[in-house]
DNA sequence: ACCTATTCATAAGC
DNA sequence: TGCTTATGAATAGGT
């Protein structure tokens, strides 16, 4: 260059430096785009000085798509790396979250519309924890009403057949043995319930 | 420079133009490479030739490292920007499907351990829709069997209350009015049961 | 790829 | 920062 040679590192006096630092950095801009015209290339240039302020220049302006193009080209930085494992852990959460909705809602398919077919065992055994609470709470409460209602039902009867009972008493009391209607002692109807006739499984 | 100035265009001549290139690219690369060791100032140089080629260079060799501090320095990118989008998005749906599992989850707590506290409106909401179809499941499927039995006990109570009131007949028949023991008659039992009773709300 | 005339860039000083 | 100037560097065109 001009009135004598420079040595190639880092030049000490702070104010020689930044001196320098803005007749090449202007003149470098100015080459770049020189290049960039002259010869028809893509060319990007960024500088952050020492205090971190940005200078840049960019064939049509356009340093993103240059970037872009650069880390096609240079095969994937390590962030990308990074975002894409993230993007792809996010899906697989996703995924997993949308499956165990999907079981408890597929769950009552199996369950009462009758095909053990459209659930596989994984799915069941999902299912089961879910629904173990659930379906203990649920029969514990309509359990509790309706047992309530048959045992209303169960004491009317025993009035019932306590009254009947009586009633021919007095008459056999006073008639000796009287004939009654078959229908009476033989009724058609079992009048006994299984126990297991709330489960459902 | 040598031998005649250089028009600031495009060099039509390709040969010429591919010459240029060559040199002027090593040059830029070499000043570049000058202003980011005499200034400490960190210098990132992206060139495309025409045909697509590669040549860069970083200060530190840290091309990457460059492009992320310039990226965060003008204040984020298009790309950038639609990876936050979709990232955020994301995560919104990973917390709306967290929201909705647990919601299924403490439904039962509130319906069954007995306190409207534990979950808010949206929530119930959530809940209402996933339990509809199942709770009308649940329900028909018990709803048959024990309506079959409280059938069976209401046939069983005609019955008995048919023999009942024959063997009254009979009795008046033969005695006129006859005095029957109060609790025959004023049973201390409603015998009629609300319709709602299978009502969970 | 090398040469060299010429133009350009810039270090130093103000 | 800006201007000037002497001088080293870069390079266009030719071979």
């Amino acid at each position: 260059m001009a009135r004598g040679k420079v040595q190639m590192r880092r030049i000490e006096n702070p104010v020689h430096r930044q001196v320098t630092f803005c007749k090449r950095r202007s003149g470098l801009l100015k080459k770049a785009k020189e290049l960039s015209v002259l010869c028809d290339a893509q060319v990007g240039l960024i500088i952050f000085s020492t205090h971190g302020k940005l200078y840049e220049l960019a064939t049509n302006g356009n340093m993103q798509g240059l970037v872009e193009k650069y880390m096609k080209s240079s095969r994937c930085s390590l962030e990308e790396q990074a975002d894409e494992k993230q993007a792809l852990e996010s899906k697989m959460e996703v995924n997993m979250l949308k499956n165990e909705i999907d079981v408890l809602q597929k769950g009552l398919g199996y369950m009462f519309e009758g095909g053990a077919g459209k659930m596989n065992l994984d799915e069941l055994r999902v299912l089961e924890n879910n629904l173990e609470v659930w379906m203990y709470h649920i029969r514990s409460a309509k359990m509790d009403i309706m047992t309530q209602e048959i045992q209303l039902l169960k004491n009317k009867e025993g009035i019932l057949k306590a009254a009947n009972k009586c009633l021919q008493e007095q008459m056999e009391m006073q008639y000796g043995v009287v004939e009654t209607d078959p229908i009476i002692t033989n009724i058609p109807y079992s009048l006994t319930v299984q126990n297991d006739i709330y489960q459902y499984s």
